[in-house]
DNA sequence: TGGCACTATGACTGAATAGTCAGGTTTGAC
DNA sequence: GTCAAACCTGACTATTCAGTCATAGTGCCA
């Protein structure tokens, strides 16, 4: 036990932290069925049967991925409630959004890719903390309309589009990459978070809080 | 060559077309290599090497379907000048761009799919039309911009979120889906439609056109 | 020293699958 | 009817790859 836990914490758990860091980087870059676990073991710098003493196979190696992916998702706009500030909630929900865009862009396309094939491996997450959460968030949106917050918007559809616009700057980074001529430095995220804050608080009636302000040259 | 145009133009056009539709579907759902050609020649209802006889490698299948899929994305918008009006302009894009989502939400994940996967067969689209494309918006909008038609938004992003929160509609589809309990039917669409250009026109400080406003109950 | 849990890995196997090939059939023009 | 081009397909091959297995090294505690 004493032995077990040493080791564990260790070699153990340092080998699993780097192969699914190199899984990520693997299925974001290939998808499951183009990614083999020799590649993940070659990009972890061991052999292919020491990732399947991990992972006992690939899909349980993907699902490892994809759990570690979802937890990175909580944000502050999980605790709002209807007596919070809409334009404040909104603008720092979208600033969160755009900054894991930012630092876990493989996270966001792997999740991309899952949903885009179906969502084989997500069911119980739709079934159960999604939809929950979901209809929170559209309830304190509908209780903001209602004491005359906000304009009145369908709620989904305001954060299908946040979801869109933020994830997008991970997930399509290859064509923003090319179209701009350069990679999207911080700097950048930084006046996209901006203008996405303007245009969806001016949007939604709402006042846009001074840090989110578009600075005009 | 007479032969062989009047035997293309029944059996062979119409063999293709099958395959092709058989690919998209499979493509879509499965990636690249997650798609066999078997797969594919069950779906058409051919026998593999039929598949074969017509595309000379899943690739070439692939790219076939590729090509098509992006011969899909002209638009009205295409041919703006600075002296258009931008709110009619821009919101008819985003409702050309919502009706693709709705009528080839295939296409639309393909394409994603492959840029997620870091384009490695679309650098010729990249390397001229696509950016030329980009330029010429770019600098219409500008115009309007200094011709204070409407609100200093930076070109770049306002495409951006514009592609990201319409094609969101097609790729994302399983999760809106399970979201709403319900596929999305031609009349949510035209919801959905009405609330992305009225966030996103009047969050660039533009006049919503009366054939997109949100009727209120 | 012995024992135990964990870690490591080369050699192998079986299934999936892209693509070839050789031979066959249909079609339409003359 | 005959010819060529287009169309069709079963049998086969070569490769890739997930996963198994048997064996062995390591670290720790009694």
């Amino acid at each position: 036990m004493t032995q077990a836990s040493k080791v564990d914490a260790s070699v153990g758990a340092r080998n699993r932290a780097i192969i699914l860091a190199a899984a990520e980087k693997a299925f974001a870059a290939q998808g499951f069925r183009g990614t083999s676990v020799q590649q993940v073991a070659d990009k972890a710098g061991l052999p292919k049967t020491n990732v399947l003493y991990y992972f006992k196979s690939k899909q349980e190696l993907y699902l490892a991925v994809l759990k570690e992916t979802m937890s990175l998702w909580n944000s502050s706009f999980d605790k709002a409630t209807a007596d919070d500030d809409p334009a404040q909630m909104l603008a720092d929900y979208i600033a969160e959004k755009m900054e894991l865009s930012r630092t876990h862009p493989l996270a966001s396309k792997i999740f991309a890719m899952e949903i885009i094939n179906g969502a084989p491996n997500l069911n119980h997450y739709f079934d159960d903390e999604h939809s929950d959460w979901m209809a929170g968030r559209v309830a304190i949106l509908k209780a903001w309309t209602e004491q005359g917050k906000m304009q009145t918007i369908d709620p989904h559809y305001l954060l299908f589009n946040i979801w869109a616009s933020t994830q997008h700057y991970a997930d399509f980074s290859t064509q923003i990459t090319r179209l701009r001529g350069a990679k999207m430095k911080k700097a950048d995220f930084e006046e996209a978070t901006r203008h996405l804050v303007t245009v969806t608080l001016t949007g939604c009636g709402l006042t846009v809080p001074e840090k989110y302000r578009i600075v005009t040259a």
